[in-house]
RNA sequence: GGCGCGGUAGCCAAGUGGUAAGGCCGAGGUCUGCAAAACCUCUAUGCGCCGGUUCAAUUCCGGCCCGCGCCUCCA
């Protein structure tokens, strides 16, 4: 069954195919803002769009997708923060980029192909070339300070993707009380935005030449993806992702920009994974529940658990995170491993056994539905499938079974009650073992026997 | 106010016009000095509420209640 997914601009399920004749799938998928670590909701999207680019390699072969990501490594946060630390904004984009990449590594997430930077010169050339491009078609204007800005009534078709209208005559309650944006004043109607915006001294150092006419200052968020997607895969891409903020206005303005610019039609699909909620609400610094990878395995978690427990939720579904559920993560997860061990290493072709699995997920990326195919087939036992079948499904999914969670430091005075409980056992004076048993309990170590020996677990929190 | 999504067992979560996958937890059992592991068995007459269509609805239609997200730079 070839892949199929929503595609937002039509809301439609369909399949994904590549429009050029070199049969390559372009596939962008917009990056993170590097200017802290970032939260497991952002790995979220980051780990959907892993497995749908190992679906694509699964389907088309590895040499046929193209995998792009961008870093957005120049915008109001990454400076605000660069000045803030009395940094170089590179230092910081560097250290958080670092951090990303180590992130997505342990979560094992294959590396995109390309992973351009809006900040890097050559990139920051072809923005600005396309800003010129858009001025002189007269999809842009120059404000007084020196800003461009895109003028959203030039294309007709804005909206389509979002399918907010007249947005200026709904602006009702929740946006009432919202302060208007500082550079407002400048627009000429409130929905453009900006392509360029002009130096300001809170800037610091952080100026750029800017397009034609402009001053000198920096790239909109929004340009960077428009200009590095068409520089690394072309005008039109087969497969542009995001998670669903990003939707609008981010991809509305995207696909304004390209389409003025190039006169193509932008992408021929679009996806969005919906939002990871943390009790019940969307992850916030101000609501405190915002949790990292850091955070997770200082708790004992293994990153696997979070994929596994990232993949529990259909991605175009809010999906309510738990520590509950990575518990359950990690236990389904040690099953599998038990499982894989009981199967024959040889070869018996026997893919179609996990079929249902494969068809699940190339069927809009249904995660839940594969998981739970999978295990109807681990719970037969049955001798039907192999390893190289299995560990194909493992591929997909990006499941390292052989990622463990991390042990705990075994502190000393823990070792020597274990040690002596040890002994008592080999003694056979099991009043004594079971005492300090109570006393390893107690203290949040659990001691599991085996015939020649033991082993200490630390108690998750 | 506009746009969109969702409400299925203690928790998480698929799914179908014909009577509810799967995971976790829990319970019982086998095994075992104890504990753990492993293995076996069990766990929703029910799918937010009220109507309607139908031989049959959790699944389609209408209304209602509740929750969540987006609405100019948040994945």
């Amino acid at each position: 069954m070839a892949i199929q997914l929503f595609d937002s601009l039509s809301r439609t399920l369909k399949p994904l195919k590549a429009s050029q004749p070199d049969g390559v799938i372009r596939f962008y998928n917009c990056g993170p803002t590097v200017y802290a670590a970032a939260h497991i909701g952002n790995f979220r999207t980051f780990v959907v769009n892993d497995v749908i680019r190992r679906l694509l390699e699964l389907e088309f072969g590895a040499a046929k997708v193209k995998h792009v990501r961008n870093l957005t490594d120049v915008d109001d946060k990454t400076i605000r923060r660069s000045q803030e630390e009395g940094r170089s904004l590179a230092d910081v984009t560097k250290q958080w980029t670092e951090k990303f990449w180590a992130d997505c590594k342990a979560l094992n997430c294959l590396s995109p192909h390309e992973e351009p930077r809006a900040a890097d010169p050559k990139y920051l050339k072809a923005q600005v070339n396309m800003i010129d491009v858009l001025l002189e078609k007269g999809n842009a204007y120059r404000s007084a300070d020196g800003s461009v800005y895109f003028k959203v009534n030039s294309f007709p078709e804005y909206g389509a993707l979002s399918r907010v209208k007249e947005r200026d005559l709904q602006l009702g309650s929740a946006l009432a009380g919202k302060p208007q944006t500082a550079d407002a004043d400048e627009k000429e109607d409130g929905s453009d935005f900006a392509l360029w915006k002009a130096w300001k001294a809170e800037d610091g150092p952080n100026k750029w030449p800017g397009p034609h006419g402009a001053s000198e200052g920096r790239p909109g968020w929004h340009i960077e993806c428009s200009a590095m997607s068409k520089a690394i895969l072309g005008e039109t891409i087969d497969l542009h992702t995001g998670g669903v903020d990003l939707l609008f206005p981010h991809h509305e303005n995207e696909i304004a920009q390209s389409q003025c610019c190039n006169g193509t039609t932008f992408a021929n699909h679009w996806y969005h994974s919906e939002h990871l909620l943390v009790d019940g609400k969307k992850m916030s610094k101000s609501l405190g529940n915002l949790y990292t990878l850091d955070q997770l395995t200082a708790m004992g978690h293994s990153p696997m658990a979070l994929r596994y427990a990232l993949l529990m939720g259909h991605p175009r579904k809010q999906l309510n995170f738990t520590l509950d559920s990575l518990h359950a993560a990690e236990s389904a997860l040690k099953t599998l491993r038990e499982y894989r061990a009981t199967l024959p290493e040889t070869t018996t072709g026997a893919h179609e056994v996990f079929g249902h699995v494969l068809t699940s997920l190339n069927d809009d990326l249904n995660t839940p539905a594969a998981l739970g195919a999978l295990f109807t087939i681990v719970n037969r036992k049955g001798g039907e499938a192999d390893r190289a079948s299995f560990d194909r499904v493992m591929f997909a999914l990006g499941l390292d079974l052989k990622v463990e969670a991390p042990k705990a430091a075994v502190p000393a005075e823990i070792t020597a009650l274990a040690e002596k409980r040890w002994a008592a056992k080999q003694a056979k004076d099991f009043a004594t073992a079971d005492t300090l048993r109570k006393e390893l309990t107690a203290a949040g170590w659990a001691m599991l026997d085996r015939k020649d020996g033991y082993s200490l677990e630390k108690a998750k929190s």
